[in-house]
DNA sequence: AATACGTCCGTTTTT
DNA sequence: CGGACGTATT
């Protein structure tokens, strides 16, 4: 067994610690994963503990992919741990025994969507004013709750304000659980309630995993916190690794303190530090240090390395978000030139929203790519429909999924008849479905919408009839087809509705892929994939090679060769909302540093001088970040740099005398786009760099030439527009300017 | 009851 | 700017 072999001395020590508790404190780029999964190994393999003692725990679903690859790897085909995030453990838990609390096994997890909804029903209830407590706030407050280990009643009503939010939360709950129903917040809170409440159910999970471990232990909130507590049990064969400068879901009520005080919440622990970086080059290595540095709430460390010194970072001011995507898509097609490899590029930004712009140029420019994270492919309007239908047909107590497909696709049941079913749920404190039941078969209703509802039930009848005979797939298929959604698709405007029929059929290839997979088939299972695991595999996506598009967020725990920050202006990283507290300034100045610290080789800090922000020009200063990294260190870090330096010889825009990188007073340069241009060689009468003129949109600047003769289209900037404009040549009707 | 406009509002970050 | 939602219109 080559357990021990290539692992440093603190990665044997880790590996070999027995019982009793371990916190390893493991920097970026130190071999964190490779100690967890060595250690399992080990414990198998030279202390005979049998794999199902095993629990590990993740946070996200690609860091439990990963690791139960790698596990897989090790240990071969054989019985393997239990690897999962948080959630998913603690679905399977309840599964088992959430019976305990007065639930159904085959409860539903609701999405942030679906509870909203719920709220809204509890806020009318309750006589809210919507202005004073807007839904979202108070999704935003119970979830807060809920991260806290707060039920309903532990809220302290200290003032009106927080009585409200208690009743509400009160509400809520109610609500929840007479849908059968639990929210993200509730996988976490019931699983420790049902420990708290039944410790002969604690015990026996706790005979049963007598080894935890615990991924990224600096991102554990409260809940999280007392459930590894529990978890650990009196034996406390504990171990957790993570990293205090990694730490980045304080917003998600994750305490910092979990890892800075591990060692006074476990007496007599071991602790190894993990201090070498095998991923970095001495100068990303050196430049995150620098900016992480200067967080006051952190242990003291510095990594080291023994890779290269490696090329600069890059720093570059683009005009623009589009010339910022161009830029993030040239210096692409020059690493892949250079023999680079696609599935080694990656690009972060701060919020779903930047992405767009990149995708745009990724699709201009032939770069294949793929997003993760973003609009959640489960999430989509017409899927979330379809797997509403499921949904009731696993779990008829579903209120929030039966109202949505009552009248999806219409029916011709109303509002007003709806309204008077839910006021009959209300009364008689039933979940809607029941209420619909007497609404089809009793008197509740005027007998015109009385046979509408009772076809409804019917229908649903019949699906229901189907799910016992038909796979997954097919059921869904059939689903859409006889509800007259596939129809109601069709009917509408192309280019609406074509992408969502594509993604329907989606649905249902990805229920197939299911259905040939490993493990359990059953409708219930699919449904809590869906809940569960936010992305969609692509099963292709493994095998053409494309860049990554993600948030900070998603990137750790990754790494890259070819790493682009963009958008590092602050408003946007730092973010706005961190600007006044100095806590949540820490954590923006900790994203920074874990985005940094997933390059390998080649680094890119990219920002803009004016950004469209809700259609509105915005100009920002560089983010603090920058200044934070020794300028030996930097390329491009003592100026405001134009788009591309080597080929600018036209010196007016770097003519002025440029201010420090500090000043909030930014430098307008409207005209900065047109000088920066080059003819290219050769086209008659067009060329890159040529100043034209639009009957529409005014004058601008040819960016691209792109085809031949009648199909040769130009992509050109327009000073009016702000932006870029892809036009055929033979209609545009540009003249030179 | 269903559609067609108009308005308001928003963006952190994720399970 | 664009999506979500509410109101006006038929």
């Amino acid at each position: 067994m080559k357990l021990l072999h290539n692992l440093n001395p603190p990665q044997k020590e880790a590996v070999q610690h027995g019982e009793g508790p371990l916190l390893v404190l493991a920097g970026a780029g130190s071999g964190k994963t490779r100690v967890i999964v060595h250690r399992i190994a080990y414990l198998i393999h030279e202390r005979g503990v049998p794999p199902w003692q095993i629990l590990a725990v993740t946070f996200t679903n690609k860091a439990a992919g990963e690791m139960r690859e790698r596990i897989r790897h090790m240990l071969g085909d054989g019985e393997t741990p239990l690897v999962s995030t948080f959630h998913s453990t603690c679905a399977r838990f309840l599964r088992n025994d959430i019976k305990s609390l007065g639930y159904d096994p085959n409860f539903a997890i609701y999405d942030d969507k679906d509870c909203e909804r719920l709220l809204k029903d509890c806020s009318a209830e309750l006589n809210l004013d919507e202005k004073r407590y807007p839904v979202k706030l108070l999704g935003s407050s119970i979830d807060e709750f809920k991260n806290q280990g707060m039920t309903p009643f532990d809220v302290p009503a200290d003032s009106p304000y927080q009585a409200t939010l208690a009743r509400v939360y009160r509400c809520y709950q109610e609500r929840l659980k007479r849908c059968n129903a639990v929210d993200f917040g509730d996988l976490l809170l019931l699983t420790v309630q049902l420990f708290e409440e039944h410790p002969e159910v604690l015990e026996k999970y706790l005979k049963r995993y007598r080894w935890i471990m615990v991924d990224e232990y600096q991102d554990t909130n409260p809940v999280q916190y007392r459930l590894v507590q529990l978890l650990a049990g009196e034996r406390q064969n504990l171990c957790v690794v993570g990293d205090d400068d990694q730490s980045i879901y304080g917003w998600r009520g994750a305490d910092i303190r979990n890892i800075l005080e591990f060692e006074k919440d476990f007496p007599g622990v071991k602790v190894v530090k993990l201090e070498q970086n095998y991923r970095s080059t001495k100068n990303i290595l050196d430049g995150a240090w620098h900016v992480v540095q200067k967080n006051r709430g952190r242990k003291p460390k510095r990594l080291w390395t023994d890779n290269p010194e490696g090329e600069s970072i890059v720093y570059r001011t683009l005009p623009n978000e589009w010339e910022e995507a161009r830029l993030v898509c040239r210096e692409i097609e020059r690493f892949l030139s250079e023999g680079g490899d696609l599935s080694e590029v990656a690009v972060f930004y701060r919020t779903n929203a930047q992405s767009r712009v990149i995708e745009d140029a990724m699709v201009a420019a032939s770069v294949p790519y793929h997003m993760v994270g973003g609009v959640r492919f489960y999430a989509r309007l017409e899927v979330k429909d379809i797997l509403a239908y499921l949904k009731v047909l696993d779990n008829p107590a579903d209120d929030v999924s039966l109202k949505r497909i009552i009248n999806t696709p219409p029916r011709g049941i109303g509002n007003t008849t709806v309204q008077r079913i839910a006021e009959f749920a209300n009364e008689k404190g039933i979940p809607f479905h029941d209420a619909m039941l007497e609404g089809a078969y009793g008197p509740l209703l005027p007998a015109a919408a009385k046979g509408k509802v009772a076809a409804f039930v019917n229908e649903m009848e019949g699906y229901k009839a189907l799910s016992e005979k038909l796979p997954l797939s097919e059921l869904t298929a059939a689903v859409i087809n006889d509800s007259g959604y596939y129809a109601r698709l069709k009917s509408l405007p192309r280019d609406e509705g074509q992408d969502r029929i594509e993604n329907l059929q989606e649905l249902v290839t990805a229920m197939q892929v299911y259905e040939t997979g490993p493990g359990e088939k059953g409708l219930a299972d699919f449904l809590e994939q869906v809940a569960l695991v936010s992305d969609l595999e692509h099963e292709g996506d493994g095998k053409k090679a494309s860049a990554t598009l993600m948030t900070l967020h998603s990137a750790k725990g990754l790494e890259f060769q070819l790493v682009f920050m963009i958008g590092m202006e602050e408003k946007l990283f730092p973010h706005a909302r961190a600007l006044e507290n100095p806590e949540q300034m820490e954590e923006e100045r900790r994203l920074c540093y874990v985005g940094m610290t997933r390059a390998k080789k080649r680094l890119f800090l990219l920002n803009v001088r004016r950004r469209h922000i809700f259609g509105q020009e915005q100009m920002n200063a560089p983010a603090r970040f920058i200044a934070d990294i020794p300028k030996e260190l930097l390329d491009g870090g003592d100026l405001w740099q134009r788009s591309e330096p080597s080929r600018d010889f036209s010196s007016s825009s770097s003519s002025h005398n440029l201010a420090s990188l500090f000043e909030d007073e930014m430098e307008p340069e409207v005209a900065d786009n047109e000088v920066r241009m080059v003819p290219e060689d050769g086209e008659d009468g067009i060329w890159v760099g040529m100043k034209v003129r639009h009957a529409q949109f005014g004058p601008g600047t040819i960016r691209k030439i792109e085809g031949e003769g009648d199909n040769q289209k130009v992509i050109v900037w327009f000073n009016s527009l702000g932006g870029p404009k892809k036009l055929l040549v033979r209609f545009a009707g540009l003249e030179r300017a």
